[in-house]
DNA sequence: GCCAACGTTGGC
DNA sequence: GCCAACGTTGGC
C-alpha cells in the first residue's frame, strides 16, 4: 500500500494505534479491486511515494473493504489498517529494483499504482532483505 | 519542477 | 464504442 509520506506516513499510521486508520482516497478501479481481495489479518507493506521511495513499515487489515465515505460518487472503497511495525532499516525502491527476483512486482511495473498485490514468494525475500 | 506513463472523460 | 484531450501519479 502506497502513500505519499506528507499526507499520510508510517508515524501517523504508528499514532492511530491499535484502532488503526482508514485507507481510503483510492480513485482508482484496479487499486480498488486490490483493496477488496484484502481480507482481515492480511498483512501489507506500507511503502513512501515520491518522498523517500521505500518499504517502511507493515500494517495489518483489520476491517475488510466498505464504501469509501470520502467518495461522493460510492464506487470507491476503503479499508482499515493498524500499524504492525516500522522497519528499521527500509527497503529503497532501488534496492527492490535492483532484486531480479522481484522485477515483476506491480511496484516496478505499474508505478501508479497504489494498492497492489504481492505474492508470498516476494514477501518472503522483501522480509528477507528488511531484515524481518 | 519536469515529464512519461497511464487512467478518465466526453464529444462524436 | 472510439479516441483525443485532459488530469494525475510518481520517479527522476
Amino acid at each position: 500500500m502506497k502513500s505519499e509520506p506528507d499526507v499520510w506516513s508510517i508515524d501517523q499510521q504508528k499514532k492511530a494505534g491499535k484502532k488503526g486508520a482508514s485507507w481510503d482516497g483510492v480513485r482508482n478501479y484496479q487499486a480498488a479491486k486490490n483493496l477488496k481481495t484484502m481480507k482481515k489479518g492480511d498483512q501489507c507493506f506500507f511503502y513512501h511515494s515520491n518522498i523517500g521511495k521505500e518499504i517502511v513499515g507493515i500494517v495489518e487489515v483489520i476491517k475488510e473493504y466498505y464504501l469509501d465515505k470520502t467518495d461522493q460518487s460510492g464506487r470507491f472503497v476503503a479499508v482499515n489498517v493498524k500499524f504492525i511495525k516500522k522497519l528499521k532499516k527500509p527497503i529503497t525502491l532501488e534496492e527492490i529494483k535492483k532484486n531480479k527476483q522481484l522485477s515483476h512486482l506491480s511496484l516496478i511495473k505499474q508505478s501508479r499504482l497504489s494498492v497492489m498485490p504481492v505474492d508470498s514468494k516476494s514477501w518472503k525475500i522483501l522480509n528477507k532483505i528488511g531484515k524481518i
